[in-house]
DNA sequence: CTGTTAGCGCTTTCAA
DNA sequence: TTGAAAGCGCTAACAG
């Protein structure tokens, strides 16, 4: 266990000063054009390392961006973290990665944990529908130097930026979708309203009724988790009613399976007798044989933009921030489980 | 945008000195009540938080770890990533994830910016076969300071742990499981066996054939890569052989699947005409309707038990390290794909 | 029990 | 073009 070199090392040997070797290394100032050769010369030699470490202790800039999701082994968050590893290590910044399990007490203990570790922001997909602007939230407003911005699940919060996608479109589009295949009572399995995108995506859902002229029927909505053991619940219950639904719409991909699973054991169509339409874009959605319509969310894209939505704050952290709220376009992937032929 | 508080401020406010502050904090040397009380008061009024940064460069510890995968958008790696962050979250740590996309310059390129970042160590799985023990590793290895350890795709490292799964008892339960099916030409699809764990898993196959009795026919055994439309494409050759096989192991899902659909597609049954195993459990292997068998990786377990062996290590710098190569062992979940009743 | 001092590794005025 | 010195925020050894 060998010490790492320093800049002291280097120039002791040199028999110069730090100063000048931070200069040469750096090539910022004016250095003789000798001195910054063997500088640079003996650096890689000794097999120096600039320590960022301390960079960062000087600069105040770790260069690190914390991220926050419920848990990061689920499709779409792992692939919003890609989005977001992959537009932010070519500008030089870390990503660390934290997980909330949805419990509330956790999220604010990371978002100060992240805080202490001086990252240089924050992105965020809520876990807790109640959080309030406490404690956490408020040092980072406070000290507006780290950015905060949401992904998916977001709060309205001022000044506070946000990426998501447009959650009443794709409900509406998918229930468009399903009247258009001649679907009339089409059931919602719906998830916490308490989270605007699952709200969101209910209030499209009624809309699209609306706009067709199909009055909407509390029997056939449905709260559910997302999974498929409370999918295949729900679709029970819708089963066991005088008018059974001829379509469901699930906010969710797995409760959308576990409906499916529960229909087609008790011997009816998919999609003659029932259409099927779920939320996500699961990959299994299209590895199936009777394969999932479903919302495609764009998580890399979503990944994506809410690095640069940080990459632009951070930039301009002296300015009034102006919070950004973008809102991308999802996109209805029609598959078997609803196209009626 | 204000500034933070450090010691010194509340040192200032309270007409002590930043030492004192510290200790107060720390509750580490015999600190007067009195004080100890007022600072810890003042702190929480001042809104102080502790600086790990300065800690980090002070005492060489950064509390960071980094974790290098191929990409972290698939079931398995993201499953990994959540053992580690949940089995070093509460020892103080935080995760940092680095992507390599199976590029050979991003390996090194990365393992480097992690120590330039002064992480305390770094698990990864090796993206690149041919990876020889380069700068990046030399460094590593060197200043034995940052340990390093090894997870699924691993390399023989003097001096570095490893945890893996036992790939080659993964591949040897799954044929076998076929033949206790009744299956006798059994075809296998295998990744590129520069990998240690693919070429485990080949091994397995083959000694399995062995152990029963079966020659193994090279014929059967073809190069295919991880995704859907290979495992067709292989599944296409082996179909048009004169003498077709009667079940097919892949060490992918993926191909598995696609394997499975295009035999589908030519009328011919599964499990009736051709057995089918994969290998990693994805999700979608058992959400399907004619669910596939495959072979359990325990990723979540993966993840911990790096993590483990990661702060076994850090406590221990100073002794001669022993290498650990820690081995897990899977298990083959048996489905419909390849159950002959 | 508390203050003084030094130092972690680097950058950055200010002088020379 | 280079050196000297200070400082980022914190801890720790040594005094007192």
């Amino acid at each position: 266990m060998e010490k790492k070199t320093t800049i002291y090392d280097i120039a002791a040997k040199l028999g110069l000063t730090a100063a000048t070797v931070s200069r040469a290394l750096n090539n910022n100032a004016k250095i003789s054009l000798n001195t910054r050769k063997l500088v640079l010369e003996t650096a890689l030699e000794m097999n120096y390392e600039q320590n960022k470490l301390a960079l960062a202790l000087k600069s105040g800039k770790s260069y690190n961006v914390g991220v926050i999701v419920p848990r990061i082994d689920s499709n779409f968050f792992s692939t919003v973290i890609r989005g977001i590893e992959e537009e932010l290590y070519p500008k030089g910044y870390h990503v660390i990665i934290c997980q909330t399990h949805n419990q509330e007490n956790l999220e604010i203990e990371k978002i100060n944990s992240l805080l202490n570790v001086q990252v240089d922001g924050i992105l965020m997909s809520i876990s807790n529908a109640d959080l309030e602007e406490d404690k956490g939230f408020n040092k980072l407003l406070k000290n507006k130097g780290t950015p905060l911005v949401f992904f998916d699940r977001k709060k309205d919060i001022k000044g506070v930026s946000s990426v998501t996608i447009d959650d009443f479109k794709g409900g509406y589009d998918a229930t468009k979708h399903l009247i258009e295949q001649g679907c009339r009572r089409i059931a919602h399995l719906y998830n916490d309203r308490k989270f605007e995108i699952f709200n969101n995506r209910f209030l499209g859902y009624r809309q699209a009724l609306l706009d067709n002229g199909i009055e909407f029927d509390e029997s056939l909505e449905i709260e559910t988790i997302s999974n498929v053991a409370e999918g295949r619940k729900s679709a029970r219950e819708l089963l066991g009613r005088d008018r059974p639904p001829d379509a469901i719409f699930s906010s969710s991909d797995f409760a959308a399976l576990g409906a499916l699973q529960e229909i087609r054991e008790r011997g009816l169509g998919i999609p003659e007798d029932i259409c099927i339409v779920g939320f996500s874009n699961e990959p299994f959605t299209k590895f199936m044989e009777l394969t999932i319509t479903s919302v495609d969310q764009f998580p890399m894209e979503m990944g994506k933009v809410a690095a640069q939505v940080f990459l632009e704050e951070v930039s301009n952290i002296q300015d009034i921030k102006i919070a950004k709220n973008i809102v991308l376009t999802p996109e209805l992937i029609v598959r078997k489980s609803s196209l009626k032929t």
